[in-house]
RNA sequence: GCCCCCGUAGCUCAGUGGACCAGAGCGACGGCCUUCUAAGCCGUGGGUCGCAGGUUCGAAUCCUGCCGGGGGUGCCA
């Protein structure tokens, strides 16, 4: 599924990568017509950007090739090389080592496509690799019955990323949050929120066993006590609390709204799980279940029985007392999704907690039908996030209230921070914030150096405005067309982070640009009397402002003028 | 027991089949402000890529086993 190489994509200006690997096509199908190289199935180039003294781009198809075609790689990539139409952005290939085919891009023709980058402005990097295909992301759908943890924050930033990607890759693409408004959860909330209600007024009520113990469950219910008085007093008992807990929610939900806009976070929708409810489609799904014989009745219970081949055990759909699972609700949740929505691929994100839903989950849409080919439904699991505080790792829990919430991390480190601690680490790697730390590192965090090199960009052009200059012609330097390579290669990174689904990509590329760009700054004077060259730099200039501030935009961090 | 993720520099983490791919940030140490923001730059030190096999022309990267850490494993969500 990860696609690493996107030969289709087309942008204002083409990526390196996909010109080079037409060429090395165009090149293999002319040894093969003159007959330097036996017939092969087409092959797609793969490229890797280097940059570095062996290559800027470097191919080793050719190795790969002397499998199929029974040459040495080496004869095989000098074929191809002598073979190759010329191209006004290549200025030098050579093979090496046992067969690689490298690469130098041409100095002048890079200089050149920096007007192209900022002619493109904030679409510089995207493309339309996506065609407009129609995706769903669904991420945070914590339930409403608490603030939101550090790791919903984590899923929130990635989640949110991906989105931003997917659609910088020409995807339309629809942000949804799942509202579990309705079940057994909602319940124990509405009584242990009542029970501090009831309590408040004076009255008595009995604490749920499994009930929420947070401070934030009193703090609820005195703020229903001031808005609504002691009107839900007596309607507190398990069957008459629908009202109750409807406002609970409310009030959950408004919380986690508040926390998700101060992160930069916005859904298009917020999918309501009791309004599914209501519409029946949990009873339609199952229904439809058990037309095709994945269902089963069992110890008074409902149950889900996979297909053969599916390693997933069985799973209860409804309970013996009559109530649907999570995991019914859930299915009838999907297949709204394809089935009625239409989406050609939907993404969750999910914590690690959820992580055993994940194989019944696909299970149960395979019996659907409704995503037969299992790509379209993409899973993604964003592993722990374990919290330091003054050294100790917390362990965390909703139920039990002892957890650091998101809102705690927001304040302490803001939220430009914040998603760029959550966008530098791989998803599936466990991760550590050590609060301590980040307070502590304020000054020094990364994001404030990325920051910084936007902000310099635009310091620049502000000395520019006022500066008086001379005619002259002096060339750039090597630095100058390194810089420029380094701009060329971020239509490339976008969409190796979508596809892959891993948006840390444009986060480390971003810190590699800041940091050229620092040492470029500190070495050469963009600003002078030369009139020409600094004409020239300042469009440089204008390029890395403006790719700096299109990565930061597909992070959601912002992109200050001054610091 | 079974399932998932991880094990790379003192710390937090990139790199997941290619040849200078052994890296970054932070921390440590030493330099650099009369010039476009020193929230910066330059330099030094630091790792048998958990261990053992295997596949391959080539493995930190793929496979197997083991060890270690975290999480999940409910007619909770």
């Amino acid at each position: 599924m990860p696609v690493r190489h996107d030969p289709a994509s087309r942008g204002p200006t083409p990526m390196i990568r996909s010109r080079l690997s037409a060429l090395l096509s165009d090149g293999l199908s002319a040894a093969q017509a003159a007959g330097a190289v036996a017939a092969t199935p087409p092959v797609t180039f793969t490229l890797e950007r280097r940059d570095d003294d062996l290559a800027h781009y470097s191919s080793s198809e050719a190795l790969r090739l002397a499998r199929i075609v029974g040459a040495p790689p080496r004869a095989i990539a000098e074929s191809i090389v002598a073979h190759l139409p010329p191209s006004p952005a290549v200025s030098r290939v050579e093979t090496a080592g046992p067969g690689f085919i490298n690469f130098w891009i041409d100095d002048a023709w890079v200089l050149q496509q920096l007007s192209a980058i900022t002619a493109a402005g904030t679409s510089f990097g995207g493309s339309s690799a996506g065609g407009g295909s129609r995706v769903q992301v669904e991420y945070v759908s914590a339930n409403p019955t608490g603030p939101l943890t550090a790791g919903a924050g984590r899923g929130g930033v990635v989640g949110d990323a991906l989105a931003r990607l997917l659609d910088a890759c020409g995807y339309e693409v629809s942000r949804e949050y799942y509202v579990n408004d309705a079940g057994h959860q909602v319940e124990i909330l509405g009584q242990s929120v009542y029970h501090y209600y009831a309590a408040t007024l004076g009255a008595g009520s009995s604490f749920p066993a499994d009930g929420y113990r947070g401070d934030y469950v009193a703090e609820w219910a005195e703020q229903i006590v001031r808005d609504d008085g002691s009107r839900w007093l007596g309607t507190g008992g398990p069957s008459d609390a629908r009202g109750f807990e409807a406002r609970a929610v409310e009030i959950g939900l408004a919380a986690i709204r508040r926390d998700l806009d101060d992160l930069g976070i916005e859904f298009d929708e917020w999918f309501s799980e009791q309004a599914m409810r209501d519409r029946g489609d949990v009873d339609e799904v199952i229904h439809v279940l058990d037309e095709q014989g994945f269902v089963a009745q069992r110890d008074g219970a409902v149950w889900f029985i996979g297909g053969a081949g599916e390693d997933d055990r069985e799973n209860v759909l409804v309970r013996s007392r009559g109530d649907p699972t999570y995991f019914a609700v859930d299915i009838a949740y999907h297949r709204d999704k394809f089935a009625k929505r239409g989406f050609e691929r939907v993404i969750d994100v999910w914590g690690a907690d959820h992580h055993g839903h994940v194989a019944r989950m696909h299970a149960a849409m395979q019996a659907l039908d409704e995503s037969a080919d299992a790509a379209r439904l993409e899973i993604l699991v964003t592993q722990m996030v374990g919290i330091r505080t003054d050294g100790a790792l917390g362990r965390q829990g909703k139920r039990s209230g002892k957890f650091v919430t998101l809102r705690e991390v927001l304040d302490e480190v803001g939220p430009a921070a914040t998603r760029y601690f959550f966008l530098s680490k791989a998803i599936d790697s466990q991760m550590e914030f050590d609060l301590e730390l980040a307070k502590r590192e304020d000054a020094e965090n990364p994001v404030y150096y990325i920051q910084m090199a936007h902000a310099r960009c635009a310091g620049i052009q502000r000395t520019a405005e006022t500066a008086r200059t001379a005619a002259g012609a002096a060339t750039l330097t090597p630095d100058d067309v390194a810089l420029a390579r380094r701009l060329l290669a971020f239509p490339e990174v976008v969409v190796d982070a979508c596809h892959n689904r891993e948006p840390h990509r444009v986060t480390h590329y971003l810190l590699d640009l800041a940091r050229v760009f620092h040492s470029y700054y500190n070495k050469h004077r963009v600003v002078t009397d030369d009139a020409d060259r600094t004409a020239r730099r300042l469009e440089l200039v204008r390029a890395v402002q403006q790719v700096l501030a299109n990565g930061l935009g597909l992070l959601g961090i912002a992109a200050p003028e001054r610091m």
